[in-house]
DNA sequence: ATAATTTGATTATACGTTAAATCAAAAAAG
DNA sequence: CTTTTTTGATTTAACGTATAATCAAATTAT
């Protein structure tokens, strides 16, 4: 690689001046503009790129932020990243990413993605997803949490999934349906049976069903289409948009229309449910909001210097509904953002 | 943050000790017991972070790669990112992370993160997606190019989309197709052309038809369903498995089988087509190969020094089917992938 | 008892960069 | 013609770390 100095001998000048003039930067330097020239000339000619250590260590700061997520094949992760990312490069910082992939696995070798990209110079750290405990003496320098899924650990922003479940099944009451049922056993099955209290529904109109989708499951099909003809369910909340796609064919393949038959709501708000016919109504989890305030939280922790961890929000960010025609409304469907089909953009 | 020197002082000895024992390092330095004991508490009680930039400038080599994708939200790209990385991650590498979204935009300014990237100290980098000139003298360093859409540009890796469809169709003729669909009017209809050719078959069997797969597309499935019941079209390739989907849904409601009236064939092999019924028939990216094949090639060429760019390989990698029941096949669907439905990850 | 070796350290130095301090020569001001 | 200012630089120092060179004291060998 070549150096300042090396640049500076085939100028005939001293390498402070090199520096001052690939900088522009004054420093009190005072440089003839034909050697300004010749340097910039030579610069580009041996392909001179500054070493970032060097220049980090004398203080110079590219404002930059880590980006650290626990995978980047979860659509939800990389429209968060890529929505961070845009608005950080908006903002004059640079963005690096890494993955704490694997590091489940090798808990004693540490974490080396965040304890790398830390020693490579950040001033604020976006965390995505899972971590684990000892991350947090790394992490003295401000950062935002989103979306931890464990509940002993801090974070600062979450989707509440109740919340979405929860609206979803007090819509399909506004259509008339009692006998619903949800795809989840968890925190989604929840938020439907607070719905249903509130409703003052008796529970056994709710009923938790978990498939994982699997074409091989045909119990699970048979079990969904008993429970249809002969208990009388007339809808039903998925867990997300591929599988409710995947009961929608599966039940229309039977001869039942969607929505007058049966109604559905996926979850997610994945374009894909632009694809099925008709649209999906869905969940949309707000990511884009979601990155939008936590990119506001780090720019004011980081104006602030606090260190995040110890001062975590835990503010739940609550999902709204996507009306297609499947649960039954008049389908008004906004395209936004279908040219990328198998992209997870629907959010509004 | 807190320096080697710092520690040194607290523990009353030089900052080289506290350096030698922290590193575990000879250095030709002996430390007694009790010293090391005492100088590894200060450290952890203080959270010392090693200060990279120092370091990188004193020669410590965290051997890194770089990954510089146009986009992180594009499923492929995503794959390609995550297999890469895990491989690396694996062989002892750090991989960062940078993305040249918006650089199209802000060509004056150079690109910033191929720039900034660079000058965090790689020793090789994997360009996905599109590239500029420019980047071109930057890259200075071993690099290997995957998928670069740019006819004109260098690439080493890339996927033969023609022979996808050319595959797809060939099939199709298997299942006693003759008259076929195909959504797209570049290089995926020309493959589908080059079977038609190969088996002599009138080239006005063979219909060019593009959709963007919206609802609103009124006239598209007009014409889709004009295709089928007036000029007995029987089958069709589609541009990606979303699309393929949703024409199966909007068939089945229009009342026709899948494969038996008429046959399907996605393309991209995303998981979701897992999730129609019955399954997709899909062309695969083999996405996993091609990162192998980028993994395997970037450390020849970090080994031997080559500088990727004037050296590249140009080499295509040829898609091939996945079976689910779409085409006519008995479905054999394989479902090793299911359990993230919303993933990109059905290859085998 | 003296020389040689081992132990446990210290001091000096270099990595590439940038900013501050300094300086010589030329130009402008008195 | 001398003094001051401006121009165009050079020299020095510092960032935090890791290695090489050095060194004093303690231990072992002769």
């Amino acid at each position: 690689m070549i150096k300042l100095k090396e640049i500076a001998v085939l100028a005939g000048v001293s390498q402070p001046v090199v520096s001052a003039v690939l900088n522009n930067t004054g420093g009190g330097i005072r440089v003839s503009e034909e050697k300004r020239r010749k340097i910039r000339v030579l610069a580009d000619e041996l392909g001179y790129v500054p070493n970032y250590a060097a220049q980090k260590l004398r203080g110079r700061q590219t404002p930059t932020i880590g980006i650290i997520s626990d995978g980047f094949q979860n659509p939800m992760q990389t429209v968060l990243v890529s929505q961070l990312m845009r608005k950080f490069y908006k903002k004059g910082y640079f963005v690096l990413l890494s993955s704490n992939i694997d590091d489940e696995n090798k808990q004693a070798q540490g974490h080396v993605a965040i304890r790398e990209l830390l020693s490579r110079g950040l001033d604020g750290v976006i965390l995505i997803g899972s971590y684990t405990q000892n991350m947090k003496k790394l992490l003295n320098l401000p950062c935002v949490i989103l979306r931890n899924p464990h509940p002993e650990q801090h974070f600062d922003f979450n989707i509440d999934s109740e919340t979405g479940t929860f609206l979803a099944v007090k819509h399909l009451f506004e259509h008339e349906h009692k006998k619903i049922i949800v795809l989840d056993s968890g925190i989604k099955y929840s938020g439907a049976r607070k719905a249903f209290q509130e409703a003052d529904l008796p529970m056994d109109y709710l009923k938790s069903f978990v498939t994982s989708g699997r074409e091989e499951d045909k119990d699970v099909k048979d079990e969904l289409l008993r429970l249809i003809h002969d208990e009388n369910f007339t809808a039903l909340v998925s867990s997300n948009d591929f599988i409710a796609g995947r009961i929608m064919s599966f039940l229309q393949s039977n001869g039942l229309r969607i929505p007058e038959d049966f109604a559905l709501i996926g979850y997610n708000g994945s374009a894909f449910g632009r694809f099925t016919f008709p649209p999906l109504t869905t969940v949309v989890q707000p990511l884009k909001l979601m990155a939008e305030k936590a990119f506001e939280l780090l720019l004011q922790r980081m104006g602030k210097n606090i260190n995040g961890i110890e001062h975590c929000k835990a503010e739940m960010i609550t999902p709204y509904l996507s009306y297609g025609g499947s649960c039954g409304c008049k389908a008004q469907v906004v395209n936004e953002l279908i040219n990328r089909p198998e992209t997870f953009t629907l959010e509004k």
